[in-house]
RNA sequence: GGAGACGUAGCUCAGUCGGUAGAGCAAAUGACUUUUAAUCAUUGGGUCGAGAGUUCGAAUCUCUCCGUCUCCA
């Protein structure tokens, strides 16, 4: 960290300020009044005009100007003027005065007017309450911190200089508490289940590798908490949902952060059609509850989220779109010859079912505006699912798509304990291929499921972008507080 | 992983043809019962991301590396 030549100053000022017996870090303080409170209940008053009203409030001081008479202070509801008459003040409280400067957070007791110039003013009546005195001077007032380094690294220097980035973030927990309260109202209980696994599973992703000291042995950090929440439906809870991060070691860009947040969510009794009306519900309540209506942007795009939403067979989509009908194709060989000629690169040793999604992926996926539900997917890439109840060769799988992004991704769980050692025994045996993304046979999880585990419907919301697409942010970075950055050397 | 842009004072930025490193804000001292990015005067503040090279001389040209952003895979 540089140092900052102009601590010196700061901290000189902040000894003077002793000297005078004053505390500039005490522990407690109770304004009654908010700057937003005042602003609106005395929008009425007309310029010049002066009341004894009093007021007290306290906030971080953003402008200081004519030498102290005019403070501009901002707490959690706004901005509010101060004007400190220095006829008013005797010496010490002059002397305060004159040490304070932007950064500073104080509070101060005074009576209501408005200036000449129109502002909403509290005229501050001698003693200014110091609060906490800042060591360290903010970045320029006008122009603000617009380096995004600085901004990602010093995430509250950027909350206190840009109004839009504090409320981006605080909007950004309040839809989390949102999705919580919706999911408790439909009677999911919200779980905690282990981010320290023995086994990866639950996505196909990378995982990172941690290391337990005491039992020394590596342990996996989640890329999805999926195999333990079906044990708890296994254990007999009807509903559960966890909200938290998981762990995908992989690069970053605007839609990826290695650590992120995701919602799963399982329902006893219920199948993929129960989820998709789950997500279309959520997604259109906190769209009208953030954004007023139905109508959601991203960058110049825009979508309804209206209920209900179109749903799509993946094969059909690919149908649609390319022309070739990929059910009729019943061999891999001729799966991959076909991709050729569709000039989608699939590896030598393609399944069916891995370049049905190859082309899909190519082919079909950017060009769904959304939102829409993608369903049915090939069996060989959803290891988790249950195969679709009309046709073997799919699964009961759907994935939501708003803006060309990934929301969701859901199915009819895969309950049958053979069906399910099976599929993982293909994804063990990928694995032992060189796929590290492949899943591991976890044998405690089969043993789980061989003691009878219900008709499930499951879900996983990629909050992140969920917020993203409500917020209109196109960088996961905006709505995320610290988001990874490279080591600074 | 690839390509491009960027990196200069605490912050926001300029820096022409390669010739002593600049501004605004912020800071220090002072003035002003005035303000709305307050203003005015004076003063201090630089490893020009790091390293190497070319050159009499490099913020500037070349190469390597680091970081940030964007686009692509």
């Amino acid at each position: 960290m540089p140092v900052n030549p102009q601590r010196e100053a700061y901290v000189e000022r902040l000894n003077k300020l002793e000297e005078q017996g004053v505390m500039a870090y005490p522990h407690i303080y109770s304004p009654k009044d908010k700057a937003a409170d005042l602003q609106e209940k005395y929008k009425t008053l007309g310029n010049d005009e002066i009341l004894s009203d009093t007021a007290n409030v306290a906030g971080r001081i953003m402008a200081y100007r004519n030498g102290g008479m005019f403070i501009v202070i901002r707490d959690d509801s706004g901005k509010i003027q101060l004007l400190c008459n220095k006829n008013d003040f005797n010496e010490k409280q002059q002397a305060v005065l004159k040490l304070l400067r932007p950064g500073d957070w104080i509070g101060v007791n005074g009576t209501i007017r408005r200036t000449a110039a129109g502002e909403l003013t509290v005229a501050v009546s001698g003693d200014i309450t110091v609060l906490a005195k800042t060591l360290l001077p903010l970045p320029e007032k006008f122009h603000g911190l617009t380096d995004t380094e600085l901004r990602y690294r010093q995430r509250y220097l950027d909350m206190i200089m840009s109004d839009e980035s504090r409320e981006t973030l605080i909007k950004r927990f309040e839809i989390e508490q949102e999705i919580r309260k919706f999911m408790v109202e439909r009677g999911f209980l919200e779980v905690e289940t282990p981010i320290l696994q023995e086994s990866k599973g639950g996505a196909t992703a990378k995982p990172f590798i941690t290391h337990h000291n005491s039992l020394d042995r590596d342990l996996f950090m989640r890329v999805a908490p999926e195999l333990f929440l079906k044990r708890l439906i296994i254990g007999g809870i009807p509903r559960v949902f966890e909200i938290g991060k998981n762990f995908r070691n992989e690069g970053t860009d605007t839609t990826h952060n290695p650590e992120f947040t995701m919602m799963e969510a399982y329902q006893q009794f219920a199948d993929y059609n129960d989820m998709m009306d789950l997500v279309e519900q959520l997604v259109e309540k906190l769209c009208i509850k953030f954004n007023g209506s139905t109508k959601m942007k991203f960058g110049e795009r825009e979508v309804d989220v209206k209920t209900p939403w179109k749903r799509a067979g993946m094969l059909d989509l690919i149908h649609e779109k390319v022309g070739v009908d990929f059910l009729k194709v019943t061999d891999a060989d001729s799966a991959r010859q076909m991709a050729e000629k569709l000039d989608v690169h699939v590896e030598k040793n393609a399944t069916w079912g891995e370049v049905v999604e190859e082309v899909f992926n190519e082919k079909v996926e950017e060009s769904l505006e959304g939102p829409i539900h993608v369903i049915d997917y090939p069996v060989e890439v959803s290891p988790l699912t249950k195969t679709h109840r009309s046709n073997p060769r799919l699964v009961e799988r759907f994935e939501t798509r708003i803006f060309g992004m990934e929301l969701c991704n859901a199915y009819s769980e895969l309950t049958d304990p053979r069906d399910q050692r099976s599929r993982l025994e293909a994804q063990a045996a990928k694995r032992a291929g060189g796929d590290d993304e492949a899943d591991m046979l976890d044998e405690d999880f089969i043993m789980a499921l061989e003691y009878g585990m219900p008709p499930t419907g499951g879900i996983g919301i990629g909050i992140d972008r969920l917020v993203m697409m409500i917020l209109n942010k196109e960088s996961i970075r905006d709505i995320i507080a610290f988001p990874i950055l490279k080591e600074k050397k």
